[in-house]
DNA sequence: GTCGTATACTTAACGTTGTTCACTTCAAGA
DNA sequence: TCTTGAAGTGAACAACGTTAAGTATACGAC
């Protein structure tokens, strides 16, 4: 009876070949191009093929999405347990941000990008889970008095808040095109550093 | 003589009926939804018409968001001048995060959009301008010692990278789709009185 | 008034995109 | 041996941004 498995196996190769092409794609050049068409040559099968794994382009970019993700939050995840909530928060931070900086066409597309309206989010989705780690080291440290000033909640969107808007402007004008003055070398750090500082206990 | 002004006003005219039509499908629907056809069905022209006014549409919509950021930099210098330059920076922000909500889409292609690749910032873009606004609030209130612990320059990218960050998360999802806790309904608000209690003088 | 000329505009088309349909092929089960 | 179901393909469709070629028209010059 191991036919059936065989074919599943065959069918998740030919779907691992679809996303690494698109993956090499996208994280070079961007939603707009990953063409079907090209997706296809890459793998050297025909453009509707991929229909028979991806119901559209934008599900095969959100699957390749979700895969990376995950390997951010093992990211978030790994590296010694530090003790103290709020140093937690800063390394995070901090990976959260290379993140950002390394796959800026992922980051966009996941943080950047209007999704369907009716979408809800979803606790299974990287972006929930990763959300939850920021929360949780959050209510530690206000558990600890460490943060004051707002609920744990609050204080979680205003750090995630800040860092994405530093991440996000790097994304979109790269550190070469800020208006007015040349963007600080190091925007990200100081605005995880000030946004901690606001909110901590002295 | 006046023919050659007259020629020139009807020209300007057709321009502003493609610029207004197009307003009205960007705002409404998003960059992808302003098709070309549907902005020269809009003005009863046919599709090439319009490239008789603008170079493709990118340029059209360059023009367009042109046009609005205008209004929101007088809106960023309109209000009675505040004496003190950390409630100029408050009234600033709030300003700023109420064009991003009234106008998301447009918002979103100015701050949220990757700019061709060699593309240089220029002081007349109201990007520029708007950031000097900002910047000159930061300097008067270093230089009275009311923002303290940076530059003043660094002092405006993390101000500004703080509130872009909140307006872009409620822009990119809305108030109702954040991961695993609801936004909060001040974040806005909290996020900016944060980023500057991180730089306040005590 | 008549003749070139420049300008605004349109029709038709090109090349590309995402996606669908009808068809073939071929292995698995009855 | 026949049937069935899935995988894969070629051709096509509609929509897109954009361009080329042609037409009408209003202007300036004779």
């Amino acid at each position: 009876m191991g036919i059936v498995e065989r074919r599943e196996r065959e069918r998740e190769k030919v779907r691992r070949q679809i996303l690494d092409a698109a993956r090499e794609l996208f994280a070079r050049r961007g939603y707009e191009s990953v063409t079907m068409r090209a997706v296809a040559e890459a793998i050297e099968y025909s453009p509707p093929t991929i229909y028979n794994h991806f119901e559209d382009k934008e599900d095969l970019v959100q699957a390749l999405c979700r895969e990376d993700f995950t390997r951010l939050f093992s990211a978030l995840n790994a590296g010694p347990h530090a003790r103290d909530p709020v140093e937690r928060i800063r390394r995070m931070g901090r990976a959260y941000a290379r993140f950002a900086l390394d796959f800026p066409n992922h980051y966009r597309f996941m943080f950047m990008t209007a999704m369907v309206p009716d979408h809800k989010p979803n606790p299974d989705e990287p972006g929930w889970r990763s959300f939850e780690l920021l929360l949780e080291a959050c209510r530690e440290a206000v558990a600890r008095g460490r943060l004051v000033g707002d609920a744990p909640e609050a204080i979680a969107q205003v750090l995630w808040a800040s860092l994405h808007g530093a991440s996000a402007l790097l994304v979109t004008y790269g550190p070469e095109q800020f208006p007015c003055v040349p963007a600080d070398p190091q925007l990200i750090e100081k605005t995880c550093e000030n946004a901690l500082r606001g909110f901590l206990a002295r």
